[in-house]
DNA sequence: TTTAGGG
DNA sequence: CCCTAAA
């Protein structure tokens, strides 16, 4: 009854403007629209490229020499403790997130690393960390010195990869990193390396390194790093030069990718500002779509991968002695996981802060290492502090997808290349970082977190960062520009792969994957009580449903079977691709809200949504317009249901009523204009009739 | 990109 | 809220 009374009056009182629409064009003006890149997934790429070499590699392998067949067992064995590894150690939660995976890698170290590792967990103080990061460098140093040996060195080597992934991908080049070992990969990896590292200074270029001096691992890290940096030589300019009809392709968290021819002159890599221009953005199949990569090896996926990305460029580039400002960044990556069908990867971007490593001057040992070890670079995790501040420690960011097409008889070195350049190319751009919530990206740079939502734990369990390609910023300058020095080992490198292994068309990264260390399986562990935080533990993009934390504490919800389980799964096209895209937090609308809706549809009507959301929702960017036509159909439910059967929180009557009133009379509205509209059509037709009846009867 | 609706 | 066909 009194719904109907109000409606029986409610919109005499209303006005309702006749508001013409204006052009889309002009109501687009409007509002300021930004145009979000496709997230360019650098680090994806590079782990597709991992498996595709590894694939190459495989089949190589036996014709490779004997060094090379030795230098794979000894990486098996790392891998294989590697993994073991990631699983044991999340006890060991260190104080910083990104400590905390080397920490537990450190148990697994055999040597002296063992009490480093002890060392670490304990920590704080920085002369530990230096005895540490001193122990780590002994290690180096007598694998290096050990060098003259063949068969030693590679033995050493595997000692050190083993150790070192646990740690970090890069670590693993390390071993390698002298040409004068000759393992044809590891010169690549230099290679890649380098030119990660390139990108690496460009990420890094927009956050300052801060972070950390805290890290014990980073200091490990950095050891292990300044021996390799030591041992490699760069990499000369003539080895970029390949040319290779290889095709990368990076895909965007939006299900863009791109692709890019690559360059036949490696120089060009470098240059990343030219490479954008080849860049192709286009939309792609829906994740579901994409392939996993068939098979990918754990060791070629972080090593080649993380190791290029962006390790020893930092030390190259710190060797070189360059601006430390510009190197401010250093990436590191991870893989953290694999999903059914994703691989995940963790970067640690010099982005984050706790990536950051100390700054260079204090020291390239701390330097490298905090580059290294930073492996922390795991994904992002939130650390909610009492105060009313918001704590995030990013410990990876969430990379796009890379698709790289290589001909089935492109060399290994080619198809590193090819990956280097495409990374290159992409972060020559310069990079930004993007902010996704729950799924979504937040564009609005002008929110607050508050209005954002990301500090509430729920949202923050959702928030991700992303590493994107940045269009309009021209390309970061890069500290050394002189890839040349950079390349030790790129000749061997550059050997062609037997093709037996017939490589795969396309490699298509998987989803990105993010482990993010659980953290409650972190606090579990004594060591946990240090922490005041509590972090939470964010998988920024990837929602590991598949992956419930076991007991384990290992930090990283690396599936056990690692190794193997490495090769990407093919990813089910039809599997839910739910796992990236969660769902927007549910952002019930309040009372304040509704009314503003409510008011905006009684004077614009209800197939205006879009001028709605201008007019009363433009700042409160968690609103679409398909929200708000959504709350309204909602609301119109409402108000035509039963009190008792409303939930959530209840909504003024008073308000329920405009709701059916303006329902009703938009709805009536609507209908009057169309029978106008039919009418006029109507008569004019009639009307056309008439007259032509008249002419004719006229002109009968 | 918006609308309009179904899921 | 999500997803999409249509416009």
């Amino acid at each position: 009854m009194v719904l109907k009374k109000r409606q029986s009056h409610g919109f005499n009182s209303l006005h309702f403007p006749s508001v013409p629409k204006a052009p889309r064009s002009a109501r687009r003006a409007f509002r300021k629209r930004i145009v979000e890149d496709s997230q360019i997934c650098a680090f994806e790429l590079l782990a597709s490229l991992a498996g595709k070499l590894l694939q190459e590699s495989e089949s190589s392998s036996a014709s490779s020499n004997a060094s090379d067949a030795h230098d794979r067992p000894a990486i098996s064995d790392g891998v294989v403790k590697r993994e073991r590894v990631e699983t044991k150690p999340v006890k060991t939660e260190c104080l910083d997130l990104g400590s905390c995976e080397e920490s537990i890698f450190l148990p697994d170290y055999d040597s002296p690393s063992s009490d480093s590792r002890q060392s670490l967990k304990e920590i704080p103080p920085p002369a530990e960390s230096d005895s540490i990061l001193e122990r780590s460098s002994t290690v180096s140093n007598a694998d290096s010195s050990e060098k003259g040996n063949g068969d030693e060195k590679p033995i050493q080597c595997e000692k050190v990869l083993a150790k070192v992934e646990g740690v970090s991908p890069v670590s693993v080049e390390t071993c390698d990193a002298k040409p004068e070992s000759g393992l044809g990969r590891q010169p690549l990896a230099d290679g890649m390396e380098t030119r990660g590292l390139i990108l690496d200074n460009a990420c890094s270029s927009k956050d300052p390194m801060k972070l950390s001096a805290k890290n014990p691992a980073l200091v490990n890290s950095a050891n292990t790093v300044k021996v390799l940096s030591h041992g490699n030589s760069l990499p000369s300019a003539s080895d970029l030069k390949h040319g290779n009809d290889v095709k990368l392709g990076i895909r965007d968290d939006d299900e863009n990718f791109f692709r890019f021819n690559k360059l036949s002159n490696r120089r060009k890599a470098f240059k990343p500002s030219s490479r954008i221009g080849d860049r192709r953005i286009r939309k792609l199949l829906s994740s579901k779509y994409w392939k996993a990569a068939p098979k990918l090896k754990d060791y070629e996926l972080t090593k080649p991968l993380f190791a290029d990305l962006g390790m020893k460029p930092l030390h190259h580039k710190r060797k070189l002695s360059c601006n430390p400002d510009k190197t401010q960044g250093d990436i590191l990556y991870k893989r953290r996981k694999f999903s059914d069908r994703s691989l995940v990867i963790a970067s640690d971007g010099g982005f984050s802060s706790e990536s950051v490593c100390n700054s260079p001057e204090k020291g390239m040992s701390g330097d490298n290492g905090s580059a290294v070890l930073c492996n922390g670079g795991v994904l992002i995790s939130i650390v909610h502090s009492r105060s009313s501040l918001v704590k995030l420690s990013i410990k990876s960011f969430k990379i796009p997808e890379l698709f790289i097409d290589v001909p089935e008889n492109a060399t290994v070195g080619s198809l590193k290349r090819t990956v280097v350049e495409a990374v290159t190319a992409l972060l020559g751009g310069g990079l930004r970082v993007g902010l996704v919530l729950h799924g979504k990206k937040v564009r609005d740079d002008n929110r607050t977190l508050l209005q954002t939502g990301i500090t509430s734990t729920e949202n923050i369990e959702t928030l991700g960062f992303t590493l994107e390609p940045n269009s309009v910023q021209a390309p970061v300058p890069l500290c050394c520009e002189e890839p040349p020095a950079i390349l030790p080992c790129e000749t061997s490198h550059l050997i062609p792969r037997s093709p037996e292994t017939p490589i795969v068309e396309s490699l298509k990264l998987i989803d990105s994957l993010n482990l993010a260390p659980s953290p409650t399986t972190n606090h579990a562990d004594n060591n946990s009580e240090t922490s005041d935080q509590e972090p939470l533990s964010s998988n920024a993009d990837v929602v590991a449903d598949n992956k419930p934390p076991s007991d384990s504490k290992a930090l990283v919800a690396v599936e056990p079977a690692s190794a193997e389980a490495l090769a990407v799964v093919p990813l089910n096209q039809k599997s839910k691709r739910s796992e990236n895209v969660q769902r927007r937090t549910r952002r019930p609308f309040s009372v304040s809200e509704v009314e503003a809706l409510v008011e905006a549809v009684e004077e614009l009507g209800t197939g205006r949504w879009r001028d709605v959301k201008l007019r009363s929702f433009d700042n409160a960017d968690h609103r679409t317009y398909v929200d708000l036509k959504d709350k309204w159909k909602t609301l119109v439910h409402t108000a035509q249901i039963a009190p008792q059967q409303r939930r959530g929180e209840p909504v003024p009557q008073n308000l329920l009523d405009r709701v059916l009133a303006a329902h009703g009379y938009w709805s009536q509205h609507q209908a009057k204009q169309h029978n106008k509209n039919q009418v006029t059509a109507t008569a004019t037709a009639t009307l056309a009739m008439l007259q032509i009846t008249d002419g004719q009867a006229v002109e009968a």
